[in-house]
DNA sequence: GTTCCTGCAAAAGCTTTGCAGAAGA
DNA sequence: TCTTCTGCAAAGCTTTTGCAGGAAC
């Protein structure tokens, strides 16, 4: 968990209420997952980290809340490697993300302004994603050694 | 084909050459498909298209063939949505995206300069991807009428 | 009681792998 | 001849769908 945008269940909570949606003890703990990671999970990894909290959660469960919580745009899903969705939260400022070569982890970084001047025009923009590839700073340091 | 970029078989030919790999029939066939569209094609919408020319071409020598093209850097794996990947030529001047909503086509666009200025230091980045998306020229003229 | 949530099982879709025969240098 | 290329078949992975039992309102 990352302490600097920690988000307790209570507000993630209200955050269901207010889109319509039941916060039932499954889709809590799958928003509490992503929001409070720092690198944006995939089903995969959500299912698997919180089973050891519920034994019984199953992957058609996953699937079923990630689908949900982005639907009601509490999730934004993140393209990044095919066949492999990761998934971020969506109430935030618009950032951009890393992704490391070496150990695959994505994390959140600050969106240059003005990304979407320089544009042909005639095309309707209304959502812009901004991936940027390489090695991270512990992985870095690792190399070092 | 977009007449504006064409790449003959024999320039495209020479540049496999350079990477040392062989130009086949397929792999050139392959290469040029996707030098040679705008809306940079999946491994899916390749092979169907090729087939109509190469009645023998199997899925697994596309797959095959993007594989080697994508190592020798010639191609560039687009990962635009999940489970799908899409291609395009690689040594081109660095371009942005954009994928429409309703058509689902992804066209090229102008990228805005000074991309990677105000990143977050001790990330070692080594390329940048940037996907706008919305609705295309066409899709919003059709809606109009 | 009616709606929503959950999970098993099965299927679908894209991609990869193993292997053997064919083609090219 | 020896390496590289090709394609069938099978498997691997992520994701989706159908359906039925259970929980929540």
């Amino acid at each position: 968990m990352d302490d600097d945008r920690f988000l307790d269940d209570n507000r993630l909570s209200d955050m269901m209420h207010r889109c319509g949606i039941r916060p039932s003890v499954n889709r809590l703990a799958v928003l509490s997952f992503v929001a409070n990671r720092r690198t944006h999970p995939s089903a995969d990894e959500i299912l698997t980290e919180l089973q050891n909290k519920f034994p019984s959660l199953s992957r058609t469960t996953v699937y079923n809340t990630l689908h949900t919580l982005a639907a009601a745009k509490l999730l934004r899903e993140l393209e990044i490697e095919s066949g492999n969705r990761h998934y971020d939260l969506a109430p935030q400022p618009q950032h951009s993300h890393f992704i490391c070569r070496r150990c695959s982890r994505i994390f959140d970084m600050p969106i240059p302004e003005n990304l979407s001047g320089n544009t042909t025009p005639g095309f309707m923009i209304d959502s812009v994603e901004l991936y940027f590839k390489g090695i991270c700073p512990d992985c870095i340091s690792i190399k070092k050694q």
